[in-house]
DNA sequence: CGTTTTTGACCTGCGC
DNA sequence: GCGCAGGTCAAAAACG
């Protein structure tokens, strides 16, 4: 789940929208996205969040099998660390908050910390606008 | 002119 | 079998 006040969230891929329908439990529309590449049936859901319109949920279906076609710096993917690795880790995040809003926290755009085992408490009100690139959000040893 | 977004229709699984 | 809900397709429009 990320934590953003739009829906076209990047995360590293080209996405195309392919669908989108209106969800019974919210009265904000969900979005389908599929990734531009051929060989990656990659699929993206993106769903607001009914009481937090600034909240969107993105969940992703699948794992992307080629480096990102708009590598922003030299943060390219590790051969042994896919963005399924963070994902399996932001979905392993997300258990840990029971239904409190959920937010992870961006980076500056510039440089890429290490990000540390961050508190949700504390962004949880010290909210960030940055847009949420994934891949620089997941240390890559999350907790295992 | 090629790619992406939009939007309604269509398909499928499930419950009754 | 029918209706509902969710997911996908595809044609046209929009945009660069």
């Amino acid at each position: 789940m990320t934590k953003s006040e739009i829906d076209h969230l990047e995360d590293g891929y080209r996405w195309r929208k392919y669908g989108q329908k209106a969800v019974k439990n919210s009265p904000y529309p969900r979005s389908y996205y599929r990734c531009t590449s051929s060989m990656c049936g990659v699929k993206k859901r993106v769903e607001r969040s009914s009481s937090d319109p600034a909240v969107v949920v993105t969940t992703y279906e699948g794992q992307h099998t080629h480096a990102s076609p708009i590598a922003p710096r030299g943060e390219l993917i590790s051969p042994h660390i896919n963005y399924s690795t963070f994902a399996a880790s932001m979905q392993a995040t997300q258990f840990h908050v029971p239904c409190r809003k959920f937010s992870i926290p961006s980076y500056q755009p510039s440089i890429s910390p290490p990000p540390q085992q961050m508190q949700v408490d504390e962004i949880s009100h010290g909210l960030v606008r940055d847009h949420g690139l994934l891949q620089d959000l997941v240390p890559s040893d999350v907790r295992n």
